[in-house]
DNA sequence: CAAGGTTTTGTCAATCATGACAATATGCCT
DNA sequence: AGGCATATTGTCATGATTGACAAAACCTTG
């Protein structure tokens, strides 16, 4: 889409808060109230493949094989996804103060939640008893949410990381949890 | 403050989002940027008394006896907690549709993450090898908090409950995070 | 091609929110 | 009282965001 382009353009030329929304829409030949029409708000242009993306978490989650642990599924979807580059130069780039950590943070609780709510539909689906246990399910998959993005914060705050010890530290989570899970013999798909 | 005074009236009369932030400036007799210099928004004011809250809920935490198993503490701490019938008067009203739903959840988000970092805290604090157990803590501290929101909100979502059901459901949810955690023998205080 | 319906865009007008700087008020010192 | 230092408020200006409704573009079918 033009106003991607324009948006993008504008943003590496002179920063994200020194760009307009109206800078953005003149430049991809529209007006603003149209700008707003395909993006909920300026910041949204940058997180624009989210969608997609969580889209295929969903689909990863659900191909996973019937007897499988939950948490075993989770990390498969989680180290299948097809990480984009650009995405993670994006990132790199937020780091890189141009954009509000306050802004980050934000989004990554908006993220989180989405995980979250993708794993609760999946064990409302896989499981046999799913109808009378809707707290145990959404207390599960909100807290295997928590520990992920847990990790990725601790990892965030140092500077010196890999991408590679982001995975490692994201294995262990949730071996973790995995434990913590199984000792109470919950959550394992139908 | 003039301010509050004036906002809870208007809301009262006419709906949070038919008042507008100018409307309660006018009617406590400053400017609008004045306004804003008190409140951080315009539904702020709904939450006004939160920080004194969350102050309140660090301080029971710390509070809490030495040796005593964390989930222990936290239950302690929450039960405990000096609840201000105005505040869930408030709440009522928000079920009742006075708000946006989006927008109560919103702040449910940073409530949460709040009692997570308040938590988290916590742990550096009484735990004697705090220092080599980051990642531990910030998962522990999230998934509890993630597990007592997931709770309420499942409640909320249920029109017939009752303050004590949230009650009782809290206690089973921390009853259960509590073996898990135990069962990993983790997270005793010092 | 034309009529009629659907989808997308433009226009207009509010409201929300915030930075910069001037004006004022307030408390405290001498 | 007079006068500075600090905190609070007013003013102005800009940008973000959204609802309502008109106008234009596009599509489908006869």
């Amino acid at each position: 889409m033009a106003l991607r382009r324009a948006a993008t353009e504008l943003f590496a030329a002179q920063g994200v808060e020194a760009t307009s929304a109206e800078q953005i829409a003149e430049r991809a030949g529209v007006t603003l109230r149209t700008f707003y029409r395909h993006f909920p708000s300026k910041h949204d242009v940058l997180f624009a493949d989210y969608d997609s993306g969580l889209q295929w978490f969903r689909k990863a989650l659900a191909a996973r094989p019937a007897g499988e642990p939950l948490v075993a599924s989770v990390r498969a979807a989680i180290f299948a996804f097809p990480y984009d580059v650009q995405a993670i130069t994006q990132m790199a780039a937020f780091r890189a103060e141009q954009l509000d950590p306050e802004r980050i943070v934000g989004h990554l609780r908006l993220v989180e939640a989405d995980l979250a709510e993708a794993i609760v539909e999946h064990l409302e689906h896989r499981l046999e008893d799913a109808a009378g246990r809707r707290l145990d399910i959404v207390v599960t998959g909100r807290s295997i949410a928590a520990a992920l993005f847990g990790t990725m914060e601790v990892w965030m705050a140092a500077d010196d990381r890999s991408l590679g010890d982001l995975a490692d530290l994201s294995h262990a989570t949730l071996d973790a949890l995995e434990a913590g899970l199984d000792e109470q013999g919950m959550f394992r798909h139908r």
